[in-house]
DNA sequence: TTAGGTCCGGCAAGCGGTTGCGCGAGCATC
DNA sequence: GATGCTCGCGCAACCGCTTGCCGGACCTAA
């Protein structure tokens, strides 16, 4: 019944021997519909079965170099934010019947560079979420697999972007409602795009509403991140000309200190919140915090976290469908970063100043 | 300085044309180190340097088989207890040269069984992250394909779990020096191992230690399912028969309730302190409450966790790690699971009962 | 009856590597 | 100087599936 090596699986060939038909018979039988015979067809299919005949995928692959399966690729899988995105992307690619696969990069360039080189050949496209790469290497990747960024754009790749101005605008807003006067933003990677986004959209309308916005950083994107952050946020503002070193903590705090920060991450704005209460501050007592993303956890932190909620799930959804829509030979409707609305949540990370 | 088809990569056969050698020897120069001539192989490197060659995975694979790749299957990717875990996977992964892929079957045994099916020819071997598959589908692919399983311990199949005994046996002393007598374990879905291994050494425990044990659910294993076993909490032990459904909230609190709960992971810990305290009971005041995984956030919930630390880290790092020997051929070294130890940490959500 | 079309199925050439085998050259050994 | 080794390389057969092309059978229309 099997073919020589009891272990491995029955190929085309059995198939079409047991059938008494030519390979390519059965070939074209099991993926080209119609263009054999009711009949035949129909006895290919049933020896199939019962021989449990599985088509080998590397080998479908080699001729047609098309493998079916798409790369996702994340700067940090430990962070919460990429959930909703990755369940978005998944939902997006199993409808169309083509695999995801994630890979994380855990925040290093060399690493996603050497995982794209890797996944080149044996990936139908590329949807990088956030990715630390320098758009040059991004479009040199872009020209040879089709590719889409999430968060993220680059000039002649297509994108599906969170709409920062109008987020950035809401909690700056936001802020200035509650009578909050300065605000700092606590900036993440500097090779985020997002937090350059972010920081330009802030000043901005900060600039707008007669805020003054100042910016500390960049810290990593993490709890530990925000820690840091806490501490230097109590240094003066960075425009007088200060000694270094000596300062104690908490020695540095002025008149004009800081009254409310947004971080670009929530897990920065939650590390930032520890930090601070573990400096003796209270949050919004002495100073407002707003985050960004609404991940999981950031309701159950304390104080629950105000945070400007981008649509993730939508974003990964939306991104994984363009990119399907790319490689099956589609012209992107537009050169133009697709950009979808974001949400301000508003908990209890921020109130009116003090006095 | 190209072949025919601008856009495609220069193969190993324009390589050896360039070289003014067999197809044969640039593979072997490019891969079987010592076999060719120094001088023949140096050549050869550097033609495919400048030609910029890159072999083809797909075409790789097929004559031999391997793929150097193995997948790693999570049941819930937006459960922050994977992170760590698909940390120390890749890290391994990496050490060893391989790519880890990862998939998320979003807690569907369907979707898991689909998953394995597609990628059964494509990857090296199997990583199952916390299965939902029955024992008898886990072996059928096993015999397939080499295959770990963590957190989970299926006969035949090599695992490596944490030490749910004496973490266990940690929670309920703990719970009972602080003078505990009656706790309830939260159960999680029904198809997952660690649950019932949970629960099993719970209750042992509780009967060495005169502990009153029950247990209510099962429940997803989320935030929201913490909730539902918030309110299923206050309900009468199921001991005695009572008619259901007419119970309003807080309607069947007795003088025996729970004191103490242990739920099957942090994020049913969670919402059920997120539930109880919507219901108007304190934690750890009315109810303490155990968590199980350690994951990030479980420090800044209200109050901070105790909880069950597994070593996800190391989990994920030596599953990989047997896995890549099987894959190479080396024998388990025995049959029985590798248990790695389990840790307490207790923060705040635990306190003597009241009165 | 013959010409032209449609349908089905087979042949064989790839896809891009790997690898068993064999052969000739160069060298040491007897 | 003949014998036997080792070394370096090429030949060609795969791995398992897809697909362009061809030809025979059958049908329809002129």
């Amino acid at each position: 019944m099997v073919g020589k090596q009891g272990r491995s699986m029955p190929t085309i060939y059995d198939v079409a021997r047991e059938c008494g038909v030519a390979p390519s018979t059965v070939s074209r039988a099991l993926s080209r519909p119609g263009r054999v015979s009711a009949r035949t067809s129909e006895r290919i299919h049933e020896v199939a079965a019962r021989m449990g005949y599985q088509p080998n995928p590397l080998a479908k692959y080699l001729p047609t170099g098309r493998t079916e399966t798409v790369v996702l690729i994340v700067s940090d899988i430990a962070n919460p934010v990429y959930s909703p995105m990755i369940r978005g992307a998944e939902q997006a690619a199993a409808q169309a019947g083509y695999t995801l696969v994630l890979s994380d990069i855990d925040e290093s360039p060399d690493r996603e560079r050497d995982v794209m080189q890797k996944l080149l050949r044996t990936v139908d496209g590329f949807a990088l979420a956030t990715s630390r790469l320098s758009d040059a290497a991004i479009r040199t990747i872009a020209r040879q697999r089709p590719m889409v960024t999430m968060n993220r754009v680059t000039q002649q790749v297509p994108s599906v972007v969170p709409d920062n101005d109008q987020g950035m605008r809401a909690a700056a807003t936001h802020l200035a409602d509650l009578g909050h006067g300065r605000v700092t933003y606590i900036s993440g990677p500097a090779t985020s795009w997002a937090n350059v986004v972010r920081w330009r959209a802030l000043r901005a309308v900060g600039e707008q509403l007669g805020m003054k916005i100042r910016r500390i950083g960049p810290y990593a994107p993490t709890v530990a991140g925000g820690w840091a952050a806490a501490a230097d946020l109590l240094k003066p503002a960075p425009r007088t000309r200060t000694g270094r070193g000596s300062a104690g903590p908490a020695a540095g705090r002025t008149a004009t200190a800081t009254t409310a920060v947004i971080a670009y991450n929530d897990l920065l704005a939650i590390g930032a919140m520890q930090g601070l209460s573990d400096l003796g501050l209270s949050v919004p007592g002495d100073i407002s915090i707003v985050g960004c993303d609404n991940i999981l956890g950031a309701d159950w932190c304390t104080p629950p976290l105000t945070t400007l909620a981008a649509p993730l799930r939508e974003l990964g959804a939306t991104g994984i469908r363009n990119l399907l829509a790319m490689i099956k030979g589609a012209q992107p409707r537009s050169r133009r970063p697709v950009v979808l609305p974001s949400q301000l949540i508003v908990r209890e990370s921020t109130a009116p100043p003090r006095a």
